[in-house]
DNA sequence: ATGAAAGCGCTAACAA
DNA sequence: TTGTTAGCGCTTTCAT
């Protein structure tokens, strides 16, 4: 490994007979400098490569035009999804990304807001697991924006949501419309959060269209195996009972799909005997066939916004709207036809 | 916003009583300090929830305990799952990841290295999109560790990557094995990077087994839409122009599924008329019925293995293999049984 | 076992 | 327009 020397600011401003007040101010386009030295100084910087030292600089603005991000499994393609368009956000911003992937683990997730802080990110954007966000967690208390879900914390942390109860309002209501008579809700799996949003939605389709909400038409996921394999074991149990139903909303595409595989599996016609609607818009909805229709989250806006939020708050600006929430739509596909 | 203090080193050495220097070894364990004390700053640096300022050990220490992660867009889920198993290897190893996205573009790609070069990453390991990489991208020539591609270097530059001419290989052998006599190549689009290694495969293949590989057979996307969608396009052509054919290779999966899509929508059995295999295992291959048989690439071992490898330039070791070769195999589902 | 002090590279206040 | 210098928080050498 050949050992260059690395060069400093120091050896610029020898190497272009100025002080380094002058290549700093320069760097930093700070002005109160000639137009000659400014060139001069460029060329030397040019020819020899010179790279900033972040760290020193860092240090002496207590600033590191770094941000953190906290999502449960990066591999998941929700969450890809909106680290794709933070990070995009961010790098056209001129801040870096530190990606963390807490696994929906509560010590991990902690642990990582605690190097996050120490490694001086200017904020933090998060989906987090976390039942509550103690504000020790960051000592240098850092803005932190939170996107999808909502721990409780007492710093008014802004959150930037999809609707997830009109969402299930919406799947149920579409459902309902088609002339379903006998709708299963599955309820998935997500650690610490709480599913209640989503059973809301449900919940109160139901009772507007004045339908029983039976109690065994409700399915909880337990998290154990992956959802679409839970799913679909308990949706061939059912059938296999002599259940019947004619519709199902299962609040994540994959317990749909594991829906779809439990019918299919059976010679259940869906949609014609049995309709589905998922939750998310991913591949799983989207890929099947019979497709499975959805409710979609704008992930590209969630991402965004929560972006800019965090940005205004990282520059001091106040944040007078503390909920965003982005739209949220149906997209009908053959599975409910 | 509470303005909290932040403590540093200096805090918890006036509060405990002692020197800088002790708080400094207690912290990082390097010995040559009492029981006592040490239990008397812990209890301190607890109390007061003190996290060290990294950017003041960056800088002091010349390593950021960081590392950086080129790849072309993480929504993708081979990026995305490789994303995954790098920086939770580099969690446990203590450090931190900056995600970036280049796109595919190569002014941004190179930006990335400079960016990441002056945030003092200790490492980088990356998807590149680049024909070639100078030495100059990182003037502090940290060690760099490629995945999947391999760019032009002069600096012998590890490569762990899947043998992609193998995995070609054995999916056209299937589909010859299989009895399809007039099989197709769909090759990918790739922006820079060269999508030869994937057509040797085919072709050593093809001429292993006395078959004629036909120009017309070789058909290229161009990148300019989804890779399924002109894939459907180029296929549906054919069909309507009266070609025929019973086998299609495709060099991503997503190609295969727009191949599929144009079958189904000419009522052509898949895979009774035609056979089909993709390569990547991703989704677009796992969930559409029929499903359709693909290579796989070990993810976890790619990016174990290249995490692996540069953590070990990191500390210094010298690298015996530059080139690890991670094995591929062949999938079989619906689509060519 | 502990402490004093130099210095990593940079910015900004102050001087000229 | 330019230069001098203090100091950001930390590690480490050298004393003690």
């Amino acid at each position: 490994m050949s050992e260059k020397k690395v060069v400093s600011i120091k050896d610029i401003a020898a190497l272009s007979g100025v002080s380094i007040a002058t290549v700093s101010r320069i760097i930093n386009k700070k002005g109160r400098y000639s137009k000659e030295t400014e060139k001069k100084v460029m060329d030397i910087i040019e020819s020899h490569g010179y790279v900033s030292n972040m760290a020193a600089k860092s240090l002496r603005e207590a600033k590191s035009h770094t941000v953190g991000l906290i999502v449960p499994d990066i591999s998941n393609d929700f969450f890809s999804t909106i680290s794709l368009h933070v990070e995009k956000f961010f790098a056209d911003a001129g801040y870096s990304v530190f990606i963390c992937n807490s696994a929906n683990d509560s010590e991990k997730e902690k642990a990582y807001f605690r190097t996050l802080d120490s490694k001086l990110v200017d904020g933090i954007i998060c989906i987090s697991g976390l039942q509550s966000l103690p504000s020790d967690l960051t000592p240098r208390n850092i803005p932190i924006v939170c996107i999808d879900r909502y721990p409780e914390n007492d710093k008014n942390i802004p959150i930037v949501s999809s609707d997830d109860t009109m969402g299930s309002y919406l799947a149920t209501e579409h459902l309902i419309k088609k002339d379903c008579k006998n709708i299963l809700f599955i309820a998935n799996f997500t650690a610490d959060y709480n599913r209640k949003t989503r059973y809301h939605g449900y919940e109160k389709a139901m009772k507007d269209y004045n339908m029983d909400i039976k109690k065994q038409n409700i399915i909880y996921l337990s998290g154990d195996q992956p959802s679409y394999v839970e799913s679909e074991v308990q949706i061939s149990n059912m059938i296999q009972n002599g259940y019947e139903f004619d519709g199902i909303f299962a609040s994540s595409d994959r317990a749909a799909l594991g829906a779809l595989y439990a019918l299919k599996r059976h010679n259940i016609d869906v949609p014609n005997k049995v309709k589905i609607v998922g939750f998310d818009n991913s591949l799983y909805s989207q890929l099947p066939s019979p497709s499975i229709s959805t409710i979609s989250r704008n992930t590209t806006m969630l991402a965004e916004n929560g972006s800019q939020v965090l940005l205004d708050m990282m520059e001091g600006k106040t944040i007078e709207n503390h909920r965003i929430i982005v739209p949220i739509n149906l997209i009908e596909r053959e599975s409910s036809k």
